[in-house]
DNA sequence: CGCCATTTATTCAAAATTCAACTTAATTGG
DNA sequence: CCAATTAAGTTGAATTTTGAATAAATGGCG
């Protein structure tokens, strides 16, 4: 099956698979997003806490956060702005390269973080982990490793 | 292994698993989005069209397509404006329901369906289905599939 | 050294999204 | 039949995101 200019359609079975696929990454993120909604947060604001509670110091530079979380450099300046207003977060100069800054966890933002992170943990089994069997699992992994490893090469160019 | 509350944390093939399905998600909706660039039209405006092109008379009320789009009436009644100053869709009074309104393809907006879609396939081929195998494509909806319907029936309650 | 391209990050304005309030029409329950 | 409730959709203001422009510091390299 063909069109015009000969780009293949999906076949029936990739169509569904396709929209799938697609519908599991909205409907997740709207759930997640709700379910951390009690505590105030984003799930933005959650992806952050994550990354710089697993950081050295539980500080990031701003190009290094922007890039593991997947955002444009203004976007993070955005985030950390309002972050830091509420606390959870603050901003440091960096002395070996002084255009830098790190996005440092306060106090405040790692105990929100220790608070939220079972509630959210339990959201991702409750909405994803748990509905798939073990094989599931696996076969998830090794289908989508090299989809991520071709989007992660294919970035930024185009 | 317990969290203080009794949550479960991910196991690390859990965690892995979950961390490269939202890479994926992200990536390839900025990928996709990357693609239609060139046609002038964003992911959203896209998935309208697809919408519309294949209902019937190419029309649908605006809470079908709202629903259909896993958008909030707001945003869809916004996103309807811009398309219309666009002209590619248009808007038009239902009969048996005047509360109601239709948003119509225009032939301009068929015409740009028809035009595009080949290149978006191509793109999904591309960047997703092409880099599954037969085994991965079945494995992926069998997975994925439970839990659509998990978050379908959880969505709006929960 | 001095110049220029690059990297880091912010800012401003424009576009998109959300949220709550509102309008109008249809339904429902006495 | 009427009042109250629900449903469809829009609106406008506030928030968030994007994208281009800017500023400041670094790194090469001739």
């Amino acid at each position: 099956m063909e069109t015009e200019n000969g780009a293949r359609w999906l076949s029936d079975e990739e169509q569904r698979t396709w929209r799938t696929h697609l519908e599991v990454s909205r409907l997740l993120t709207y759930q997640l997003e709700r379910d951390l909604q009690p505590f105030d947060l984003t799930y933005n604001d959650y992806e952050i806490l994550v990354n710089l509670s697993e950081a050295e110091d539980h500080q990031m530079r701003m190009s290094d956060l922007a890039r593991a979380t997947l955002q444009s450099k203004s976007r993070l300046s955005h985030q950390i702005t309002r972050m830091e207003n509420a606390g959870l977060v603050r901003r440091e100069n960096c002395e070996s390269d002084r255009r830098g800054l790190f996005a440092v966890l306060t106090d405040f933002g790692w105990e929100t973080m220790k608070r939220v992170a079972p509630h959210h943990v339990a959201a991702v089994r409750e909405h994803f982990i748990d509905l798939l069997s073990a094989d599931g699992l696996m076969a998830l992994q090794e289908a989508l490793e090299p989809v991520a490893k071709h989007l992660r090469a294919t970035r930024g160019r185009g």
